[in-house]
DNA sequence: AAATTTTCCAACCGCCGCCGC
DNA sequence: GGCGGCGGCGGTTGGAAAATT
């Protein structure tokens, strides 16, 4: 596991895998005299390493603050939430992580997460859907009124009286809330849910009586999802795609993309001191404080400006190329004019 | 059970920015 | 301002462990 023969020496340094006596040495020697200057410590504390190497082997394994063991989901979720904020600013992200270093954030994205929602049809690097996969899924007509209800419902937005989406933030505000949701389900991809637990399927009866939409599953999705206390029952059973919750919810998430969107509201992040402009917008609740640490992690919808504006225009994009429906709007037609009122919140409108 | 392939992650490397001289 | 030392960061490696054939 490691990258270096353990014999390996460069000018009587020692490389490799690190001893459980070298290992105490420097326990000893830093709880007694602290880490001081990495370059002196090994020579101080009886270690053939170099100060870099001490460096690395006490802030990633021996610091006692040190979380072990598998990522909870609240850890995963923030990682990917802050990821899709900053990008790989590993150590960034471990600052809001307590007891988690970035190289095990990075190791942990590298072999699990980035894995993961590229499966999923996410690409890992911009946090939104592959092209292919928004070209891929097609509206059927049976996707009408009652499934958007209940997608509302579900979700806790909206109204479930209406179909449409009422305004941006919503929109958007579904798309993370989906992407979060889809995140975690790799170990439910290939199980159907029992119907009084979240998700739906094409044998619910919502889906086969479309008028039900305000079955009393919706009520029990919602809780569920909105506690972020996903419960799957032991009953579970595998399930066609056909039938798999989330190949039905991605065909809502498509159906939300191209419905209309009169305006976008998002309040900037900010700053205690509120003197410069933010550069980071949050909606639908939650915010990064100024030490990085998220409030929340399921209600955090942070972005930076450029990933926010990006995040419309793809969109938008997505709508333009697969609004071919009667009566969706032609978004080629739509401009947008931003209104930036500083300390305040930020306007996106139709003209 | 053995061989092969894949996954995982501790550790290394090079680069960069900060700081003191 | 230039230089060198140092600490920190992100990308990458390579071998052990796990999974698969």
């Amino acid at each position: 596991m490691t990258k270096s023969n353990s014999s390996s020496e460069n000018n009587g340094l020692k490389k490799g895998p690190w001893t459980p006596a070298e290992d105490q040495k420097l326990i000893d020697y830093i709880q007694q005299h602290g880490h001081g200057k990495w370059r002196i410590l090994p020579k101080n504390a009886g270690l053939k390493r170099c100060g870099k190497s001490c460096r690395l082997r006490w802030t990633n394994y021996l610091r006692p603050d040190i979380k072990r063991g598998k990522f909870s989901l609240e850890e995963e979720e923030t990682i990917i939430q802050l990821h899709s904020v900053m990008g790989n600013k590993w150590s960034t992200i471990a600052a809001n992580l307590p007891g988690r270093t970035d190289n095990e954030i990075k190791n942990y994205w590298n072999t699990h997460i980035k894995k993961r929602l590229f499966n999923l049809g996410i690409d890992p690097m911009t946090h939104t859907p592959h092209h292919e996969v928004l070209q891929h899924y097609t509206i059927p007509n049976s996707f009408s009124s009652p499934h958007l209800n209940y997608l509302y419902s579900r979700f806790g937005i909206g109204s479930s009286s209406s179909n449409v989406v009422n305004n941006q933030s919503q929109l958007l505000s579904l798309l993370t809330t989906f992407l979060s949701f889809q995140n975690r389900n790799q170990d439910i991809m290939n199980h159907n849910f029992h119907q009084n637990q979240i998700g739906i399927s094409t044998s619910s009866p919502l889906l086969q009586n479309q008028s039900q939409c305000s079955h009393p599953m919706q009520l029990n999705s919602i809780q569920n999802f909105q506690s972020n206390q996903i419960q799957v029952q032991e009953n579970r059973q595998p399930c066609a795609t056909s039938n798999n919750p989330l190949h039905v919810e991605s065909q809502l998430m498509k159906i939300k993309l191209e419905n209309q969107i009169s305006s976008i509201v998002a309040a900037p992040f900010s700053h205690q001191n509120n003197t410069s402009t933010p550069n980071l917008w949050q909606y639908e609740g939650g915010y990064i404080s100024d030490q990085q640490q998220p409030q929340s992690t399921l209600a955090m919808q942070s972005f930076s400006l450029p990933k926010f504006n990006s995040i419309v225009n793809n969109l938008l994009e997505n709508q333009i190329s697969s609004s071919n429906n009667e009566g969706m709007p032609n978004f080629n037609q739509i401009s947008w004019q931003r209104h930036l009122l500083e300390g305040t919140d930020i306007h996106l409108k139709r003209n």
